[in-house]
DNA sequence: CGAGAACAGAGAGCGGTGCTCTCTATTCGG
DNA sequence: CCGAATAGAGAGCACCGCTCTCTGTTCTCG
């Protein structure tokens, strides 16, 4: 935000408050979010902890910037899988960003629990996260937005209600100014989806047999895919 | 399990087992599992906090066996919402069953999060809880497969692959001996949207305009019982 | 350039946590 | 009735997040 002021001690500040990120960000993949702890980082960082809260005001706010990261991680790997297909290939764009999603939480587990799980801070999810965590959102209903644009449509669908057409009213205005009604229900129902697929395999809830989660979820694609019109 | 002999002890013991459960309960209803402490139980009990170690090894022992609870109670609420239409109404069971899967989960949101959420002990879901966390998956089985028996099908959907096939197995051996392949990826589906959709609520994923969120639910779940054919 | 303000680091300490160990009192089964 | 099993209490350990105070450094500005 600020430009920072060149001094030396602005920049040692910076490289410090990266370092403690880095370290952060490093102890929740290896231990999860529970059991991240300022003394430890510090004790990493061979500093005093007391000198850790000069750059995070809290554990919170620690955990907080982590968040932000890794919803712009997610956001990141979500783009790359809708950019490895043309444009116009809507279909490839779509299976990209879905395994995009899922590779990316599969490969992060823990910082997809921070950003998809039971929320850890006492609540009260800060404001700062919301544009970070719009990028996959918006990732999605662009997509969808592009495939209305080419004519396409969902499978027989219920017109949308109030509630869903206010529900990405916020996003819609600067991201496209008309979306089908049945594209709206479809985009919400194949988000809720994934996401509901990931979580339930992440968070141990697929059933214990031999599951091959990744062919599973392939099937769950493209047959979301086939739902969506693509 | 264990029958319990009938000694004035082992029924004390019962019923301070049963009282710490309920304290913790309580405090989980509260605070959140991540606050839940066991000196502040002991405290609220007026016992001290090593006394209750005779009861529950651990903390981590405390929240499996309440994590079981959600599960039971979670199972019973959906159960009970299968339960308010005639058995032959599958489209009003199916309502019902979604009903009360949401209405729980939003009326007991920490419990929520303990079961659906980010696994909150240092992981490995205990073996004793699987018993309990079937009972959701079991009615919704038994649901699709009684719309199957019924001569029902669901909207053009993938064959299923070898994967779903194999997730189900378990389940489909006691629960139902024939399940069409269509219906296995459709019910497969519809978990996961069900779950997704009220994770992303109850986590605060959903979009932070003015969404009436039971509206929301509403027209999903009228779209899942179309899309399986209900 | 030099003075005063702003900042960074260290250390001690507070109140909290989960959990263990030891000691005593009670209740059990044979 | 007596020895063994059990229950409770209390002290204590190692950790946690966080605050406060003190010292040294680096900045800004007259």
């Amino acid at each position: 935000m600020v430009p920072a002021p060149r001094t030396a001690r602005a920049v040692a500040r910076a490289e410090l408050t990266r370092a403690i990120l880095d370290r952060a960000k490093a102890q929740l993949a290896e231990v999860g979010p529970a059991a991240l702890s300022v003394r430890q980082i510090a004790r990493d960082l061979e500093m005093a902890s007391s000198a850790v809260y000069r750059y995070f005001p809290s554990r919170d706010a620690l955990l907080t910037a982590l968040i932000i990261e890794a919803y712009d991680d997610l956001g990141e790997a979500v783009e790359a899988g809708d950019a490895t297909a043309e444009r116009a290939d809507l279909r490839g764009r779509w299976t990209g960003l879905a395994r995009g999603l899922r590779g990316w939480a599969v490969a992060h587990p823990h910082e997809y629990a921070l950003t998809y799980g039971s929320p850890v801070p006492g609540y009260a999810a800060p404001q700062d996260t919301i544009a970070s965590a719009a990028r996959v959102s918006t990732a999605l209903l662009t997509l969808v937005a592009d495939a209305h644009a080419a004519g396409r449509s969902p499978v027989a669908t219920r017109p949308a209600t109030e509630a869903e057409l206010a529900s990405i009213a916020p996003v819609r205005s600067f991201v496209v100014d008309e979306l089908d009604e049945a594209y709206t229900v479809r985009g919400l129902m194949a988000w809720a989806t994934l996401f509901g697929n990931v979580s339930l395999e992440l968070f141990g809830h697929m059933y214990r047999g031999v599951l091959d989660y990744e062919a599973h979820y392939a099937t769950l694609v493209e047959q979301l895919a086939d739902d969506l019109g693509l």
